[in-house]
DNA sequence: GCATACTGTTATTATATTTATTACAGTTTC
DNA sequence: GAAACTGTAATAAATATAATAACAGTATGC
């Protein structure tokens, strides 16, 4: 999978713990460990979506625009890496004779679209709280 | 994920469309379209794990040794791909204050081995028969 | 016995993908 | 109009993936 889902969902439980703070690419990407080109286009992504608001300038920066309660994991998936599960590399030829070689293409797609599917239903249940939740029993176990 | 998975699914498939037919990794890697070192490669494990038998020297190659109705895809993605749907990159820095950025990752492996113990029960459903099937559907539609 | 045709495995090279970095235009604030 | 931001694209560096080569080991048939 994706590593720009990792990213987003990082930085969205970021502001979600820290709500009614402005925070810049710098200081997310210092939290993520990243650079924060990287994590502006990340967040740019999740503006068009609208998780976040931005805001240019002097003082700028990114805040939490929705309700963490409610936004999945699945909604994170779908805007940042739909179609990633499906290895780029496919198998088989379309010309040639064997069916197996002219159709497995095909019929290897259908199997992770399927999963890809299921994977989406499975994330649904998860919401940007639920991770923050998990955070916070993490640091308590330690 | 992982495209060893594509071409054990497809190997399989392929000796479960020619029951009974010693197929060398050659053959197998025109029909597949990759080199027949990475087929042995990948043959070698699905060998070790019992799905095919082998045999060396003159006249060699590979035979299924399994009940395409019994062998699901998750046998074959627990064979080739298992801890592959979390991405390589981590977010976040263990020594930091933060309690985001030090617990991320951590929580964020426990979403993806729940999200790939889901595709595994998914993967369960499909046997190499069905993907047989699915191919022979898919050449019927020309 | 030995040439031939295979698998098994590792090492190396080539290619593709991912991530980091740089650069700079646009925006807002002071 | 300087400073501190985002937005976006281009490039470079790092990493992962796939192809290829090489060769030891094994079975077959002459």
């Amino acid at each position: 999978m994706n590593s720009e889902f990792t990213i987003a969902v990082h930085s969205l439980v970021l502001l979600a713990y820290r709500p009614d703070h402005m925070a810049t690419s710098d200081m997310i990407a210092h939290n993520v460990n990243t650079h924060p080109s990287r994590v502006r286009k990340v967040m740019s992504c999740m503006r068009k979506s609208g998780y976040i608001t931005t805001k240019e300038g002097l003082g700028g920066g990114y805040i939490l625009n929705c309700n963490p309660d409610e936004v999945s994991l699945a909604e994170i998936y779908r805007a940042t890496s739909i179609g990633t599960m499906k290895p780029s590399w496919c198998s088989g030829q379309v010309d040639t004779e064997c069916m197996v070689a002219c159709n497995m293409a095909e019929v290897m797609d259908q199997i992770f679209c399927d999963a890809e599917q299921q994977l989406l239903i499975h994330l649904e249940q998860t919401k940007i709280i639920h991770v923050l939740e998990r955070v916070r029993d993490a640091q308590l176990q330690k």
